[in-house]
DNA sequence: CCTCTTCCTGTCCAACTGGACAGGGAACGT
DNA sequence: ACGTTCCCTGTCCAGTTGGACAGGAAGAGG
């Protein structure tokens, strides 16, 4: 047992720290999360906090890293299992298993779009790309979408499958179950993918 | 000059308390700002916000109470307006005078529907059921939407609608111009009533 | 055996938090 | 003139905050 595991819990505290620091970040916000609730979460002292990661913004650091890296890789392998498809509802599957993965990065996510400064805007800005260069490949057999609709196309696929994610917690109230519940998200899935193709309204003049 | 103003500032500072707890509430939320901040913002004593509303969640619960009950007249308003009308590019526009009216007031919704407790799954039914009986009124003559579409519609109208509200200040720095300037919001809002009238996407196998 | 590094804790600190409270000062009714 | 009422302020307070720091336990390596 030379350099496997120098100390029983080598690393432990830290991976706690970071554990409990997400899902309080991710719950209540950066700024309404005290070390020491963190520190109480993770059943340590509160001044490791600072050993570990220097500082409150440290740690948040550590965990952006951390969750939005696994969101990059859920995005690499799904794009790599779908590749070649590109259906739309293969795609639907794809964004589905990455959003409904993990209930504590979703929220994570979720606070990381919302709390609005620039590492939001760089996030947005990489999914806006993400979710152009899909649509190209949805449209690739059948010809570029119109120009009416080429601007917002983007944004609005986007809207739809964030939209859960931004008001997960009403929306759970609201509809009275998780809206990331496997069966819940396949419907909603479809039901997308239904007004992609077809749009919710029969055509009407004006 | 009786009771016409029996002070030449009465209700002054209170009503810059008003304005200020509205401006930082919704730009840092509520545990961010402080007391402190609000009062010197209004140019007052931080005394004073005790004084005229208990405590700082009591001058949450004014804002509140402001805020909401000013989007609630601007819904009936809108509805009064467009009633009877009922097509979708009217409903369209009254969406979009609802909520690219005014700034400040739409970034505290984005905060109240964010922040997720209670207040924000209440406002978040309310805002279903407003576009469940919207869809109702704009299928009047055609028909009721088809089962696989009925469950989710009132939602998706919802996302495409808030997403904008909810990104807002990330959406900002993506598009590079303020996501609900006027040319911007027209345009936006006719590309939502093409996707929901045709879809995106053409019909396509699978 | 001793020492070094690593990980961790208890404890102190200055700054700041929301709130409490006594009092000041101006317009009002009398 | 004078007390009352309404706004408003300065100041104090106990609690909490993120951070600083000295030291302690324990395995590693000589």
């Amino acid at each position: 047992m030379a350099a496997t595991a120098r100390r029983p819990d080598r690393g432990e505290a830290r991976a706690a720290l970071l554990t409990a620091g997400l899902r309080l970040f991710a719950d209540q916000g950066y700024a309404a999360t005290t070390t020491r609730q963190i520190a109480a979460e993770a059943g340590v002292s509160h001044a490791l906090l600072r050993y570990h990661f220097s500082s409150k913004a440290g740690l948040r650091e550590a965990v952006d890293e951390d969750v939005l890296g696994s969101f990059a890789r859920s995005f690499a392998t799904a794009r790599e299992e779908g590749a070649g498809r590109g259906t739309l509802a293969e795609a639907g599957r794809a964004a589905a298993l990455v959003f409904g993965a993990d209930r504590g990065r979703r929220r994570y996510l979720r606070r990381v779009l919302v709390d609005g400064d620039e590492r939001a805007a760089q996030l947005l800005g990489r999914l806006v790309r993400g979710a152009g260069r899909e649509l190209d490949r949805l449209t690739a057999d059948t010809g570029a979408l119109p120009a009416e609709s080429r601007r917002w196309a983007a944004y609005q696929v986007l809207f739809l499958v964030l939209g859960p994610l931004l008001l997960e917690p009403a929306l759970e109230v609201v509809l009275g179950a998780d809206p990331f519940e496997p069966a819940t998200l396949a419907d909603r899935s479809a039901a997308n993918q239904h007004l992609l193709q077809h749009g919710l309204l029969p055509p009407h003049d004006d």
